[in-house]
DNA sequence: AGGGCTCTGTAACCTTGGTTACAGACGCCT
DNA sequence: AGGCGTCTGTAACCAAGGTTACAGAGCCCT
């Protein structure tokens, strides 16, 4: 049963929700369990079959694809008020997983057992919500898709680089991870946009010099 | 307005439509309209707005992501009783393409014009049809994406050829386009894979030697 | 101050895959 | 037979990115 407070939180992230009948809302409070789990945790992993169906309530989620030797390809982030399109499609196909789920942070989560997520997917209200999430998240592997086949490292970095705001608080480690790449080539190619002026490198922090020229690097 | 004949093999090919209120039947049956497309033709480019839902009737749609170079990477291909995700996706999301789409051979489709398509989504059975596709799809994108980053060519190809039987009848070139690669790459690789005595190579053909030591290859 | 941890810089080397540039092979058509 | 177009083989070269192997630098803790 959750308990008031968080049956706030979970409505004021997943409005759709609100909008549907009282049985299933019943349903959904009665049968689904709050849970909190410490950063770094596998909520699922490839091949392993779905347990359930996850709302983020506080904290994220980060899907990657991970190689036999050991690295790793981001795929997406799940944050509070998205669904994970993946355990949606497992659920959907009964197929197993066939990408890794881990904390990022400390994360609240409501977990909804199969069967009801399967039963909550009969109200419309909330289908077309998953539905819209979806078809976002293909376009967002399409991106992905063009980006790992046809851009080269460099371009991608300054990409990344773009998203973060003009002072970037991070390492070199955490940045080639979010690329699937590995350290030392994002050393060497942070020094080469340094060298080109369009960052200034510090410890665990880089600052963007010439954004328009960042641009028009990862866009080419 | 479609005649019976093209009807029933609609009906044939998507179970789905045979479920759907006479109303919904009605407004398809007067709104959609079969084209016949010659092989080659591109159905759908990038960043191009949507014009309508596609049905294929028969022949089929390669759809690919273009490289700047002129490269391109097949994303899957949508036959007779399928439906494209991309169309899906760009019309639940208001979004333009992400993709092209090329027929592969000559190909006949039902053309839904957008508003219909939007129309028929709010019949729950055409909506979970769609989904259930949706799902599939996501898997093979994923799927995908784990080939591309992680796998080698060599592996990426002996996978190919394994999905093509015994005896494969092809070009190098066919191939390489399959593989978003070139053809000298592929004929050194076939090359290669021939003097482990895996297969045997001829003129547009590609003979299975040893399925077992290539399916060893294609999944190490 | 000294020890130990994490983060960064960097050089040498290797593998993969793509590019360029031909030469020959096969098949078909006239 | 001669000519042409497509398909294949192959070698030399190149660029990107990954691997290995260290050396320092900055920071925190005691």
């Amino acid at each position: 049963m959750i308990e008031a407070p968080a049956g706030e939180a979970l409505l004021a992230l997943y409005p759709v929700l609100a909008r549907l009948p009282g049985a299933a809302r019943e349903r959904l409070s009665s049968r689904a369990r709050i849970v909190a789990v410490p950063a770094g945790t596998t909520l699922f992993d490839e091949r392993q079959a779905c347990q359930g169906f996850p709302f983020v309530l506080s904290g994220s989620i980060r899907v990657i694809k991970a190689a036999p030797n050991g690295r790793e390809l981001p795929l997406y982030r799940v944050t509070p008020g998205e669904t994970c399109i993946i355990s949606s499609a497992c659920l959907l196909g009964q197929a197993p997983y066939n990408a890794r789920g881990i904390t990022e942070s400390e994360t609240r989560l409501l977990l909804l057992p199969v069967e009801d997520f399967q039963a909550l997917l009969a109200e419309s209200a909330f289908r077309d919500f998953v539905f819209q999430l979806f078809s976002e998240r293909i376009a967002d592997l399409m991106q992905l898709i063009e980006e790992v086949a046809f851009r080269k490292l460099d371009q991608r970095l300054a990409a990344l680089l773009l998203g973060k705001g003009a002072r970037i608080h991070t390492t070199h480690q955490h940045l080639a991870d979010e690329l699937g790449s590995v350290r030392e080539i994002v050393s060497r190619l942070l020094k080469g946009l340094a060298e080109q002026g369009l960052v200034a490198l510090s410890r665990e922090q880089v600052d963007i010099l010439d954004p328009a020229g960042l641009r028009r690097l990862a866009g080419g």
